[in-house]
DNA sequence: TATAATATCTAAAACCTTTTAAATTTTAGC
DNA sequence: GCTAAAATTTAAAAGGTTTTAGATATTATA
């Protein structure tokens, strides 16, 4: 059963390709095509399940109607919150979404830029970039190419991103464990570092730290390398337990890094003794936050908002809508328990 | 600057583009090209950067290097984890993935079906089918597109399948509680449950209980509906504690009834007390397991080669390896805590 | 040296739309 | 009833590749 096509119809209906196509891509109007025959053609196409052939169309029109999706790792929770907001809102506009993950692997990420855009001929490219260079997207070949940065915020002025206010949200959360009598709070971090999300949660802590004259202990910093998290993260406990360092509560600048603290305080013998009665506070709201015994401060990030917002706007980017570049700061929320 | 393509080459080098497509193609040799040519366009393209429109290639002969994905929700661990391991398996081979959602909505999977196979011309399509008749995937519409059905199971015989042992994984778990002493095991399934993954480990459970002459109590059986596990969850828990039902082990069919019945009874002081010794086992193995109070007996899925599998064999099936359908089952495994 | 066979290479068609420019039909004006 | 203007409709081009069938150049044969 060969797929049918305009010529087919055309011979059906007696009418030219040129005028069904006008018709069905709701033309009729604009060219002048009489109200019976619009209506004589969209009847007898809704009846032969006809589709345009999505290929050729986008040859002539150079409109693809994808939208990629460019993230560190599908299979990450977070990312794949977003990637399922995006998709719903696409749908809803005729786009579908083409995904993949870098690893965390800027070599990985430069390679399915250039191959989505140059390649694979998306209209638009959403991207959680681990990018630390600019210079790269200011590349004259991705200038066509509509792009929105989410969650991650590269050195780029002129962009359009989509990301939470980390540095504020982490603020408010190292107040609050201040607020609550804590003054030797350690914090978990991650690297590498340049990545803006953890860098500005890192200011945020430090910014709180010293609104409150708290001076900055830079033993209570772990940088935790992201290929090894729950050794690392182990280490760096009994490390601090080792040098004796005073630690009233322990602050995790992403989920990862929480899970791992609270696994190896439950593992390991002395780390639970030592830290059992220690707060934990963590960037980042996840539900076994709830079905542990251990009350954790968290920061939640509303996630459906990243999707939703980076979906809306680059569809009014790909339509022309936009002029300028957009910056769209989402609020965090504190969670307590 | 404009893009790049088959006509600048042409000119630059002082060959036909036919010549450059074949070379570029990999068909130079079997076109008959001179080895020098072919070094010579090689080399002469590799520093233009060329790439082939994808559209017109598409157009030209009708392979897209589109695979799409239809899951339930791609925000669900489960199914991102699938879709990175599919992912990773199409890019080494120059494909490309496609992602839709459908919520468990019959109808939306219709849809989603018929738009990736009609409309955006995929070159195979890898589903978690929520659907329980076959006649739809019968179509002949969809007779020319490879099929591959993963995690659950429809009532249609010729069709390539990747799924797990749902029903010995069950039947395995269900007969280690009896063996630690369990004899009232309670049930959390969920509705609707046509879906094979549930009927399957349900059946497993009912296996194990008469393989060890345990009479099966219907009273132990929760229906729970997918779209209010948590309410659904506390009210049969409280609904057994009201009957007096004698319970020493809870059984949920998947990871979200296990967390929910832990949320439940950590949470509400009735059925904390009542269930405070209960075992729990789970058919599905998530992290935060690792992380609360209570050993829960598990069964991890190998979630990795689902989506391997899934993957090399719709690659084997669009280059028309196989002549067969074929069914791969993967093995679970039991995890003590 | 002329012809046949072989090795290389290329022009043109095909894939299926959308859009431009032009043709045809209808209506209006005198 | 004839011409001009307006309302509909259509032929043909364009988009960029791959592939078929054929052309040209080269080598071998007589």
């Amino acid at each position: 059963m060969k797929r049918l096509q305009l010529e087919d119809l055309s011979k059906q209906l007696g009418y030219s390709k040129t005028l069904i196509s006008m018709v069905l891509n709701g033309k009729g109007n604009q060219y002048g095509i009489s109200k019976k025959t619009q209506a004589t053609v969209l009847d007898a196409v809704a009846q032969l399940d006809y589709a345009p052939n999505r290929f050729a169309r986008a040859l002539r029109t150079g409109k693809s109607f994808f939208v990629g999706l460019i993230v560190a790792d599908i299979a990450n929770p977070f990312y794949s919150k977003i990637a399922k907001n995006i998709e719903t809102v696409l749908l809803t506009k005729g786009y579908n979404l083409m995904v993949c993950s870098t690893d965390e692997n800027v070599e990985k990420e430069m390679k399915l830029v250039d191959m989505m855009i140059n390649q694979q001929g998306v209209d638009g490219l959403i991207i959680a970039s681990s990018c630390n260079n600019a210079e790269f997207y200011q590349s004259p070949r991705f200038a066509k190419t509509p792009i929105v940065f989410i969650d991650r915020v590269i050195p780029l002025h002129k962009a359009n991103y989509v990301v939470i206010d980390n540095f504020g949200g982490s603020a408010e959360v190292v107040n609050k464990l201040i607020d609550e009598g804590a003054r030797n709070i350690a914090c978990l971090s991650i690297t590498p570092s340049y990545i803006s999300t953890i860098e500005d949660r890192l200011n945020g802590y430090k910014e709180a730290l010293q609104k409150n004259n708290i001076p900055l202990d830079k033993n209570l910093i772990l940088n935790i390398n992201f290929e090894n998290i729950y050794r690392d993260v182990l280490n760096g406990l009994l490390d601090l337990a080792a040098k004796k360092v005073k630690v009233d509560a322990i602050y995790s600048l992403n989920n990862h890094l929480a899970t791992a603290a609270l696994k190896a305080i439950k593992e390991n013998k002395e780390l639970k003794q030592l830290f059992d009665k220690t707060k934990h506070a963590c960037f980042d709201d996840v539900d076994l936050f709830d079905l542990i015994d251990k009350p954790v401060l968290s920061v939640s990030q509303p996630i459906e908002m990243i999707g939703q917002n980076a979906s809306s706007l680059i569809l009014d980017v790909i339509d022309g809508k936009l002029t300028n570049h957009s910056n769209i700061v989402l609020p965090t929320n504190l969670i307590e328990r």
